[in-house]
DNA sequence: AATCAGATTTCCT
DNA sequence: GGAAATCTGATTA
């Protein structure tokens, strides 16, 4: 079943925990590849010196004040990172997907410019919403596993918090 | 490497 | 004068 709405409106850390364990479909070319998410980040608005929105106005703020469930691509380096917005409405927050253990195939998901570089995750998702769309969402899943959590990877100014969260003991995290 | 925001320049009514 | 197009520099999990 198809995450919906109503799963991203909460607040960001939340999310971002509650993703893990969850599968992420993408299709191409009527191919379903479906990885599980593995490892996840929140972010906030001005208050995270990590995040994008903590420097006034610009896109990717902007986008996460918008309505949550909504895709945001934005690059960093030669990498496309993929997030979700999260939150409520003119609330800035949003939850990174950072690394997916492959189920149906075999590749590299564990980082985020592999990750998006695999799924073929373009500018053309850019505020689409994920539960609305047909080549790509999130389901559910029961499979059970524990939580681990650490302070977020590569940002230069990371918050006194651990925001990065990712199951424990799994292979395909980006970092043990 | 790629993107964007801000500055600067051009050009049209 | 104002809008659009182009250039430049900063930024970046």
């Amino acid at each position: 079943m198809k995450i919906q709405k109503d799963f991203f409106s909460r607040n960001a850390k939340t999310v971002a925990k509650e993703l893990l364990g969850k599968i992420l479909v993408r299709k191409i070319n009527n191919k379903e590849f479906r990885a599980k998410i593995v490892e996840t980040e929140a972010y906030f608005g001005k208050e995270d010196p990590a995040s994008r929105a903590s420097k006034g106005k610009n896109k990717v703020s902007e986008m996460m004040c918008d309505e949550p469930g909504k895709i945001l691509v934005y690059n960093v380096h030669k990498y496309k990172m993929f997030n979700i917005v999260t939150g409520k409405k003119n609330e800035p927050s949003a939850v990174l997907i950072r690394a997916l253990e492959p189920i149906n195939f075999t590749g590299r998901c564990n980082g985020p410019g592999l990750l998006s570089g695999f799924l073929e995750i373009e500018k053309s998702f850019h505020g689409q919403e994920i539960f609305s769309l047909e080549n790509i969402w999130i389901e559910n899943s029961t499979m059970a596993f524990k939580i681990a959590k650490s302070y977020r990877i590569g940002v230069t100014k990371d918050l006194p918090e651990k925001l990065r969260f990712y199951i424990k003991d799994n292979w395909f995290v980006s970092k043990k």
